[in-house]
RNA sequence: GCGCCCGUAGCUCAACGGAUAGAGCAUUCGCCUUCUAAGCGAAUGGUUGCAGGUUCGAUUCCUGCCGGGCGUACCA
């Protein structure tokens, strides 16, 4: 409703009783609210901020202004009353249709998502905000509750970009740590014969490829978890991989040509690493894909990916988000030594208990840990460097860290020790937390956390399939037809299913844990994925009926047919469609759009019943060109809507 | 101990300091010859953890309790 708000507040902020109080054209369009119920007007202005400033009672403040705005003849408002404290405004039905569906087909021409900008604005016109998010593990699979981070950030991304920020997005790989020698240890212990041979000089990755033919991430879990078990009663072994993991880390200085034995160490110790990784991505990338989000690895490597980024940046990084591992920042950008360096120059950081840390709360809490008293990195300093990488290359104006909320300790310490070293954007970075996914425990039915540690994960892989194949015996039942088709089937079971899990994700605030309850995910009925996605595929289709039955109709339709209750209250949802994008990302919660979209969503399915018998196309032809302008505008702003929330469209399901 | 988050209907969640606290699920009762019933309508269900305070107005802000979760330098 924002077009009417902006409107109204400027006419009463120029209005003698508004300069009196002192109120400006913005504080009025914030203070507007929608009436409880639609019988008490389209737009609603409290009274109190006036009648202080007046120093009269509210409804006095209240008529006053209701008597100056009635004599300013407003074209767009057919009636203006009080109701106690509040003066509540009616607009006219033929003008709220015809500047809202406007609006939308003005800002969303054409019938592709890709033209959809209903919604958009320009706040974030000129600046950068870098995402980071997903950022699993490697040498572990994904499990169900990687989906949050990675789909909360996918749809922040999105949001950002609807808000008219460049948004980069930053898969920031758990790739480095102690953790890696252990497993190289295990995996050496495991395998002589593989370790053997990869560590040979003349070894071609296409050999070494063929040693790891049908591992997977879980083979390689398996491996660490046990190395790690024992590893805690046996401190040879906690040696060995510390050892392991030196020789890895030493490897990244080294020219890895020699055969003495002290290269051939480290050579051997980085191949199993980068094969260790290689083993994981191709992984992630199928659960990815299925999700719908890209991940190019930075820098740039593959000469398609290259073009594409040379040819259009801006294209590039709404596309794909970028893997920079941790290691990277140890590796391949000295920045971690620079940091380091700077840090100590800057007089910030001290020698304590072997170790290098910068206080920043006082000495009575915990420090960031800059240098382990191995001489090892620690991931605050991995994240640091990371930080000033991404405001070096990407020019980040904001930083947003879609991150569990048991890191909030470390990402205050993280802001706090990039500002001690001069860095004023670091005050632009937020933690952006979200809750636990959490799983019932079958014997106590108490709610816990899902645990790697028990070995009892679920993984996203197995949790996306199930779903696919649910929704593919719903479409069997309800649309044969459409299952005939195994190609098209294969498809829109993917999208929906897909969607119902993501959505069911995405739907509450961030901060609650989330209660994954199988029966509930796979449950396609009330507050879900498939219902929204359900009343989009309606949309689509009454606007095809009224194709067959009236062709291609061109003119402004008469909208002043539009009559009916429901289809005023569907006009006000579309306008307040705008306040949603902006308060999702004011607030960095896509669930502010997928509270909006059910409460369109519900809207329009009880529009479809009301209109049942009458057809929204039915005999009244003008009528039907009006209705089906409403439901060209509703299916845009629903479409775009679950765009934003990473969802993918279906014409049929 | 200290710090952060949370407590709303039987369950899972909404409500950006505003009018009679709303949805979904579950339960009960209705509605498909038609643009897809993965839907719609209705009923039932509340001392918003407790006690104070600020305010014209508090589920929302502040203080204190009670209850739950998490974190608290060498795993990230």
């Amino acid at each position: 409703m924002l077009i009417f708000k902006q409107q109204l507040a400027q006419v009463i902020a120029g209005l003698p009783l508004a300069k009196d109080a002192g109120l400006t054209a913005p504080a009025i369009e914030a203070a507007f609210s929608a009436p409880p119920k639609p019988d008490m007007g389209d737009l609603s202005l409290p009274a109190f901020p006036l009648a202080k400033a007046l120093k009269m009672a509210p409804p006095q403040a209240a008529a006053k202004l209701a008597e100056a705005l009635q004599q300013q003849q407003l074209s767009y408002c057919s009636e203006i009353r009080t109701a106690g404290p509040y003066v509540n405004f009616y607009l006219k039905a033929d003008a709220l249709a015809r500047d809202i569906i406007g609006d939308v087909n003005g800002r969303s021409p054409g019938d592709a998502l890709e033209q959809w900008h209903y919604g958009d604005n320009e706040s974030g016109n000129g600046k950068t905000v870098v995402l980071d998010i997903s950022s699993p593990n490697i040498a572990k699979p994904l499990g169900v509750h990687h989906l949050r981070s990675t789909m909360i950030g996918n749809s922040l991304k999105r949001i950002y970009e609807a808000n008219g920020w460049r948004a980069v997005g930053v898969n920031h790989l758990g790739d480095w740590g102690t953790g890696f020698g252990k497993l190289i240890a295990g995996l050496c212990e495991a395998f002589p014969d593989i370790a053997l041979k990869v560590g040979r000089k003349h070894t071609t990755p296409a050999e070494i490829e063929a040693s790891f033919q049908g591992w997977s991430a879980e083979d390689l879990n398996q491996i660490y978890a046990r190395f790690s078990q024992r590893s805690k009663d046996d401190p040879a072994l906690e040696d060995a991989g510390k050892r392991e993991f030196a020789y890895l880390e030493r490897a990244l200085d080294a020219t890895l040509d020699d055969d003495d034995p002290e290269t051939a160490h480290m050579r051997r110790n980085f191949r199993l690493w980068e094969y260790i990784k290689r083993i994981s991505l191709r992984e992630f990338e199928v659960v990815y894909r299925l999700l719908g989000v890209k991940f190019a690895p930075w820098p740039l490597v593959y000469p398609e990916l290259k073009q594409m980024y040379e040819r259009d940046g801006a294209a590039f990084f709404r596309e794909y988000g970028l893997y920079t591992g941790e290691s990277y920042f140890v590796a391949g950008a000295p920045y971690c030594k620079q940091l380091i360096e700077d840090a100590k120059k800057a007089g910030i950081a001290e020698h304590s208990e072997d170790a290098y840390v910068i206080f920043v709360d006082g000495k009575d809490k915990p420090p960031i840990l800059l240098l382990k008293d191995d001489g090892a990195t620690s991931y605050h300093t991995r994240d640091m460097a990371g930080g000033r990488y991404r405001r070096d290359h990407f020019q980040m104006d904001k930083g947003v860290y879609v991150v569990d909320f048991r890191q909030g300790l470390h990402f205050k310490q993280l802001f706090k020790g990039l500002e001690m070293l001069g860095h004023e954007w670091a005050k632009e970075c937020v933690h952006v937390e979200f809750g636990l996914m959490l799983g019932k425990d079958e014997e106590t039915g108490k709610w816990g956390i899902f645990s790697t540690r028990k070995g009892k994960i679920l993984l996203l892989h197995d949790l996306l399939n199930d779903a696919i194949e649910t929704v593919k015996k719903i479409v069997a039942e309800k649309n044969p037809d459409l299952a005939k088709d195994a190609g098209r089937l294969t498809e829109i079971a993917t999208r929906v299913g897909v969607g119902a899990v993501v959505f069911n994700d995405l739907k509450q605030g961030r901060r609650n844990d989330v209660k994954f309850d199988w029966d509930e995910v796979l449950d396609f009925s009330g507050e879900t994925g498939p219902y929204m996605l359900y009343q989009y595929v309606r949309l689509g289709s009454v606007q095809r009926k009224f194709r067959e039955r009236y062709g291609e109709v061109s003119g402004t339709p008469d909208y002043a047919k539009l009559t009916h209750p429901q289809e005023r209250e569907l006009l006000k949802m579309i306008a307040s469609f705008p306040e949603a994008v902006e308060r999702a990302c004011r607030e960095n919660e896509p669930s502010v759009i997928g509270r909006y979209l059910l409460d369109l969503s519900a809207l329009f399915s009880s529009y479809w019943t009301a209109t049942k018998d009458e057809g929204i196309v039915g005999d009244d032809r003008n009528l039907s060109q009006a209705r089906i302008a409403l439901v060209g505008a509703l299916r845009k702003v629903l479409g775009r809507g679950l765009a934003l929330l990473g969802l993918r469209l279906v014409d049929e399901m």
